[in-house]
DNA sequence: TGAATACTTTACACAGTGTAAATTGACTTA
DNA sequence: TAAGTCAATTTACACTGTGTAAAGTATTCA
């Protein structure tokens, strides 16, 4: 009656979810996932292929629940392309926390086996898609300064806001959300877009 | 009497390297760099502790080979702040290609254990005090630009011309040593220091 | 002759992923 | 109540790659 009743699909997933933040995506067998959600390690398999297959569904679970669709329809939907970028990188500053032991896991099992790269690319077109739109906005608007196309934009902007490079700005050198974003504009605002207006 | 007497240190470092180049740091195992320098796999380990210990002495080689340490003393030396910032940017955009195989097998171990963490923190040493000393040299010539301290400062240049950075520009998105470094420094001069002088 | 050195050979322990097959228990349907 | 179905469990094992251990071989040196 309760929604007690959850199904071992969604325990898996929450377990997953849970000891991949606790232990920042670092080390999580397949075996510790089952021990938390309660089930025998083979039920893993009964609900998904491979362990990448596990952290790639449970990323996609997270965003679900983080309703990262509607935040990104509406950024979209924001009028000028400065706004659009300005809310991004916001957006992406409090969105990258969240999901830090997951990305960490994908990141770096990337180059270990193939599945695990496409998985971590799948991630990424989205993020790279958003790029490319704000840059080619940006274009539209006549904003581009000396030097820069639209693809060379977005993809120095792809990678300016790339996990790598928060995780070093804001894990290891301890920035916080606010000087991430703060900056990550100025470097944008004034490397490759001309100033406001 | 000539030098084909190598001794098996030595072969054994070439043919990792050699292999590592190759494969790009991804999938070589300690039995093929073994097969490779034609010595058992368990000579490897006479040799070196571990993988990791065999890679991170290969880095060191390769890094004599390439005299690294009389380039940088170069770049050192140089007059200005400028001068330093500039020829650092295109000695990295032409150094990083010919370690991309050693320096991908050592950063994607990094997550994995320990040492091989320690391994690759150590090679990023002497990168990130460089960078400290030009934003230093940057801050004596009153060039930091407003909102940058010279600790930030450092710290957004070391992660704009980290290993990951430089990968997915050049590598993935196909831009040329010479695309890097100018696009680099366009970052650097008008998002972090004041225009040249 | 005999000891030291450097390497080889063979064997194995260990971790973690993924597969396979037989078994259990609960619920459905007739 | 019996048969059938489905999800999960249990147990066992194959596979990969790293690293360890120990006995054997070949060369050099004294």
């Amino acid at each position: 009656m309760s929604s007690v009743t959850q199904n071992t699909r969604a325990k898996i997933l929450n377990a997953a979810r849970n000891l991949l933040e606790e232990k920042q995506g670092i080390g999580v067998r397949m075996g510790d996932i089952a021990k938390a959600a309660k089930v025998s390690r083979q039920a893993l398999y009964l609900h998904f292929d491979s362990k990448t297959a596990l952290v790639s569904a449970t990323r996609d679970y997270v965003d679900q629940i983080h309703k990262v669709d509607a935040q990104i329809a509406r950024i979209t939907a924001l009028e000028t392309a400065d706004l659009r970028l300005s809310a991004y990188v916001t957006f992406w500053a409090e969105y990258l926390p969240k999901i830090y032991g997951l990305a960490r896991a994908l990141y770096a099992s990337r180059e270990l086996d193939e599945a695990s790269g496409a998985a971590w690319d799948e991630c990424m077109v989205a993020h790279f898609a958003m790029c490319q739109k704000i840059a080619n906005d940006m274009g539209q608007e006549n904003r581009l300064a000396q030097g820069w196309g639209t693809l060379e934009a977005a993809q120095m902007m792809f990678n300016l806001l790339s996990f790598p490079m928060w995780e070093a700005l804001a894990i290891h050198s301890g920035w916080s959300a606010d000087a991430y974003v703060k900056r990550m504009l100025t470097m944008l605002d004034r490397g490759i877009f001309n100033g406001p207006r």
